[in-house]
DNA sequence: GGATGTTGATAACAGTGTTATCGACTCGTT
DNA sequence: AACGAGTCGATAACACTGTTATCAACATCC
């Protein structure tokens, strides 16, 4: 009596394997974990208030997402994706190196923009679980992002020639790093973490230089 | 009845702020929850099981640390002093950049050497909690630890003159960043972090390097 | 010795993720 | 049109969690 909801599509989800914004219901679901998430932090991510945010019951998280974990995984992909695209929305190309910090600022950015998210992204918990392959696009994309800059500067001359992926993979260390840090409060409390990370990929920058 | 637990000393604690060490229940409370922690992980550190793996009741783990929290702090103190006990233990003081090439594997092992541990030091939650004094302590002998090789690195000549401070945080962010990104398992699955972590750190140090 | 205070095991409370129950509802078939 | 089959989802239950209240047993002090 009390259900007004649009009757939802009849495809037969895996139950396993999340949809995904499929329908509606899957998307208010999603929506609601990620305002939930924002405004309150991971502590509010319970299955009860996400239903009762998204104004369903608890079974529809199940139904469409197989659990939390299904729509944490969710988050996951919605960040990781939005944190490429932080990332790609640097696209100068008058200077690589230029390029490259800016793109580490925009990383920062985005993690204080979204500390709560971040968090669910990079603190930890579960560090054996079986990545998606979803969730392993996304976040092959942003590295792959991070990659391209640098092979584009390695193309100019302006770096040594190295892997870039695993050069990547620096860089991506070198933007987690001192934002984990910082969100984990380790060190001076006062200390400016930005400067940190500024001068550690100034430095990493400089220590990749080409000879000459 | 069953209690055949010895009497424990009658001082009277703050019961917010944990004795830690003092009487041997509290010492046995810590040191199962250690080994809860290093055999079954962050999940199973339960104040049920915690409080029985010690030989006690859950009242135990109330009247002497407070809550879990306060459990929970003494295994972060523990984890940061044997974090600095790892660095520590390379002092060759031959060559100063080899010393910080080798605090930095140090760290490595000892996160590889204790994943659940290190999950529960870095692993955020609460990224907003007011730091105890005593662990802000603890943290603060490690980061000084890398400041003082950093210093020497700084007086042989070997490195620019930079804040001590800020460089070892600049240090710690490339340890840590790799070490987190492996165990949260971003990135290729297969990739050698180890590597990355070791590239990272020689580059960031040719970064620093005296010019000339 | 008796009053006082603390201690700690037991049980209860509120809340968690998850699962079972079972009515209501939709759809394909006759 | 009407029926039967099958799905969906709201409610309630289960096994947990951290935390708190209860209250008997105990040690201490006057």
């Amino acid at each position: 009596m009390t259900s007004a909801t649009a009757p939802p599509p009849r495809d037969g989800y895996g139950l396993g394997v999340a949809p995904r914004t499929v329908d509606a219901a899957s998307k208010a679901i999603l929506d609601a974990a990620g305002e939930l998430l924002a405004s309150e932090g991971i502590e509010a991510l319970t299955v009860r208030r996400i239903a009762a945010a998204a104004g369903g019951s608890t079974m529809n998280v199940y139904s469409r997402f197989g659990g939390k974990d299904g729509v944490i995984e969710g988050l996951l992909i919605d960040g990781f994706r939005r944190l490429g695209d932080a990332m790609e929305s640097t696209r100068t190309t008058s200077s690589p190196l230029a390029d490259l910090r800016r793109c580490a600022e925009k990383y920062r950015e985005f993690a204080l923009a979204n500390p709560t998210h971040y968090d669910l992204m990079f603190g930890s918990k579960k560090f054996e679980q079986p990545q998606t392959p979803a969730l392993g696009a996304v976040a092959a994309r942003a590295l792959n992002m991070l990659a391209d800059r640098l092979e584009r500067a390695m193309d100019a001359g302006l770096l040594q020639r190295r892997d870039p992926l695993l050069t990547a993979q620096m860089v991506w260390s070198a933007c987690h790093g001192p934002v984990s840090l910082e969100m984990r409060g380790v060190g001076p409390p006062g200390t400016g973490w930005q400067e940190v990370q500024r001068q550690l990929i100034a430095a990493l920058l400089n220590g990749l230089k080409a000879n000459k």
